[in-house]
DNA sequence: AAGTGGTCTAGACCACCGT
DNA sequence: CGGTGGTCTAGACCACTTG
């Protein structure tokens, strides 16, 4: 019965189309619909979701329609397909996915664990750049954390995040102070807010003198400057991020597939 | 008939697998053998290949397991699947790949077109750090290449390309100087080297006095420094550049999807 | 109308993981 | 061993392009 929920490949569908002008098939129905059971979070991060086989009798579709779906949604790493064991919703916790987001790597293949220090975290006002790249209204409340990033206990970059105060409520500075955890595995955690894609600009400045003190450099010192805006599900804009990346014994790390 | 040069799903696969130990399906057996066919030039950039049906009476395979090894090389970008018209051999002539390599966009997001003026072009012996990246000996002969590109008039980035010589006999500066085609669409079509992928290093660094000149900019001034590293078909590097790229009016743009 | 890629099915069997 | 994802098939039909 889900399956004329989902509108399938009955002659129904025909007139359907005439509501829907853009054609869907149904492989992508049963993904929008498995991606709107993710936002109500019914399976939450590191959970593993039902079989495919199960899925498809619940869809009342066949196996390979369900499983064109979720290759969809692991290609975009939402999911997470593990053979032998299951299909898993991804998590931040889990280490393949963990700097996923963070392409700084140091220049010798080492890996160096980052450390995280957050300096500060306040709530504000948002100004017109940020309001306008989250979505919300100028003056909007956003909470602005600022935090360093160290690896092998040098500073190698300077973090300023603004985030849409009202899905991360009582964030505080102590709970920021976590080095077990990336930020984003805390978000995900105490805040049920996953981010699924992200998009980065890259530009070159010179450090000024409050954040060449931060990062040990000399002011004018050249510096990566990375600004990030972080989507969740839905593609909704939940986080802006200004950072600054010291590249004297690091690099960032792009692959053009 | 070729199903069995490809090893199939018959009961030979099974001691097969001894000599081969890795598993290796057969979708990936007959993409590898479509490398091959692309490698030895036997479809070139542009071209239809076989319908998916042919395909799969050639290999004596269902329709299904061609799509699954098209699928994959569409998704590595080597071909491109186009519904009712074929499947053709990626090309970087076409638009759509034109500036795959390309991430420097304008702040605004207005579209200009980059053009390119060679600067100077040359036969060189490799350092260590070229030979070392592009997998031959020092003091191997390699192409040297510097060139400006402009947008909208403007200087914005200085590349310098190294090439191994023998793949792109009797470069000159003149047939580089080129303003309709990419370099890469002239490294294809000249020479059938096609860029395939690409990895690369960014970092910012301060402009010294010969770079500040050419892209005019004070000494000092920070640029975005782009090492990257272009493979062709199994994974060959062939070429490696240094790029600086003025992001006053510009940013590199990166999706982490 | 013919040809191509795109979707979907029903069922078989294989590879991998845990118990 | 049973359960899960992964591969493969044979065939039907749909959507898109071109003549």
């Amino acid at each position: 019965m889900l399956k004329s929920a989902l509108m399938s490949h009955d002659p129904t569908r025909q007139s359907i189309r005439v509501a829907a002008p853009t054609f869907s098939p149904l492989y992508r129905q049963i993904k929008d619909f498995m991606i709107r059971s993710l936002e109500a979070g019914e399976w939450g991060p590191g959970d593993a979701i039902p079989s495919e086989g199960e899925l498809a009798a619940r869809f009342n579709v066949s196996q390979g329609t369900v499983r064109k779906a979720i290759d969809e949604m692991a290609s975009e790493n939402m999911l997470v397909r593990r053979q032998g064991k299951g299909t898993f919703v991804a998590s931040h916790d889990d280490p393949r996915s963990y700097y996923r987001f963070l392409r700084l790597v140091p220049d010798d293949g080492n890996v160096e664990h980052a450390v995280s220090a957050p300096l500060s975290c306040a709530i504000e006002e948002a100004g017109g750049e940020v309001a306008a790249v989250l979505g919300i209204k100028i003056g909007d409340p956003v909470i602005h954390v600022e935090r360093l990033l160290r690896f092998n206990g040098e500073p190698v970059v300077l973090d300023q995040i603004y985030l849409i105060a009202e899905l991360f409520p009582e964030l505080t500075l102590e709970r920021l102070n976590n080095e077990e955890r990336s930020l984003y595995s805390l978000f995900e955690n105490d805040f049920g807010v996953r981010m699924i894609r992200a998009e980065e600009r890259l530009r070159a400045v010179a450090a000024d003198r409050y954040i060449s003190g931060l990062l040990a450099v000399t002011e004018g010192a050249p510096l990566l400057l990375v600004e990030r805006t972080a989507y969740s599900y839905g593609d909704k804009p939940v986080e802006w991020r200004r950072g600054f990346y010291c590249t004297n014994r690091h690099h960032y790390r792009n692959d053009l597939g």
